[in-house]
DNA sequence: CCACTAACCTGTAGGC
DNA sequence: TGCCTACAGGTTAGTG
């Protein structure tokens, strides 16, 4: 489900109901995701305090004042809300008396303020999966991520070191998180057309001789950083499932240039071209071959 | 190390 | 209506 921007959407959604909040009591209604829970998760949880919620790429990280940290990927469908009505607007599959078959974690929490709250975890393909660690570089998850892409850390320098002399496909390189944290299918098609970039060429030909970054790297470095951040700002992208933790959907999907607008017209200025579908390491690529050559 | 595939699991949309 | 297929925002494990 969540790339980057639906994961921040989700984070900023959370922090207020969860910073400060006391844990009471963490219920698992079974054993394992993605992954196996981490022994002793649960007991790990209750009695702490949440003392903030921060995210690294597509991970929402749950920081507690024992200090160790909650680490959660949504995986595709992976979802947080909360139960007994505090939001106007439920997430669509969990209408009041729907079946709950898909509510894998119940945490229990006591908010200075706010009171008695119930955060449900609910995830109906349990591609996602829960860590707990004390120090990052000792989870498996991050120690191996590139830069946030939102950060200062990242450029088109860092990306033309990371791309020389590779043959993978530029779309690829863009999916694999130790090259660039946090984008995903949708980001990846998007940020590709913004910088008028075939998905299909190889990474290493966005990289002059001499290891600098061709104009064009430059151009999808800027790609990357303005679409994820105007994704952000308006709240991410719904398509079917993703909600925000208060039940509301983000909008950015009405803002696509490319992605799932296959035989659609190209949104670029003066381009007659039409948006086409291919399909590389088995994933949708949408993008337009007229106006994105090399 | 690189590139690619299969696998994980459930739900939904579309064709017939 | 039912049945079948294709596809879905992600990541890891296994193969050459």
């Amino acid at each position: 489900m969540p790339e980057l921007p639906e994961v921040e959407t989700v984070r900023r959604g959370l922090a207020p109901y969860l910073e400060g909040a006391r844990i009471d009591k963490v219920t698992l209604n079974r054993k394992d995701l993605r992954f196996p829970f981490p022994r002793g998760f649960a007991a790990a949880l209750e009695g702490q305090t949440i003392t903030s919620v921060g995210r690294r790429a597509k991970y929402l990280l749950v920081h507690l004042s024992s200090g160790k940290t909650w680490l959660s990927h949504l995986g595709m469908t992976g979802a947080y809300r909360f139960a007994e009505g505090k939001f106007k607007e439920p997430s669509r599959y969990y209408e009041p008396g729907e079946d709950v078959k898909h509510d894998h974690v119940v945490v229990h929490l006591t908010h200075p303020g706010r009171g008695k709250l119930t955060l449900i975890y609910a995830d109906a393909r349990r591609f996602g999966f829960m860590d707990l660690f004390e120090h990052e570089e000792d989870s498996p998850y991050l120690s191996g991520l590139g830069p946030e892409p939102l950060g200062n850390a990242f450029n088109a320098e860092e990306m033309a070191q990371r791309f020389k002399g590779k043959a993978a496909p530029i779309k690829a390189a863009l999916l694999d998180q130790r090259v660039v944290a946090g984008i995903g299918n949708i980001y990846a098609s998007e940020a590709l057309h913004r910088a008028h970039i075939r998905p299909t060429a190889p990474a290493g030909k966005l990289v002059l001789k001499s290891g600098k970054p061709s104009a064009r790297l430059d151009l999808l470095a800027d790609g990357v950083r303005t679409v994820l951040t105007e994704a952000i700002d308006a709240g991410g992208s719904t398509l079917r499932d993703f909600r925000a933790a208060d039940g509301g959907s983000g909008y950015f999907q009405h803002r696509f240039a490319v992605y799932d607008r296959e035989g659609e017209p190209c949104p670029t200025p003066g381009c007659t071209g039409t948006i086409a579908r291919i399909v590389q390491s088995g994933r949708s690529t949408f993008f337009c071959p007229v106006c994105q050559k090399l």
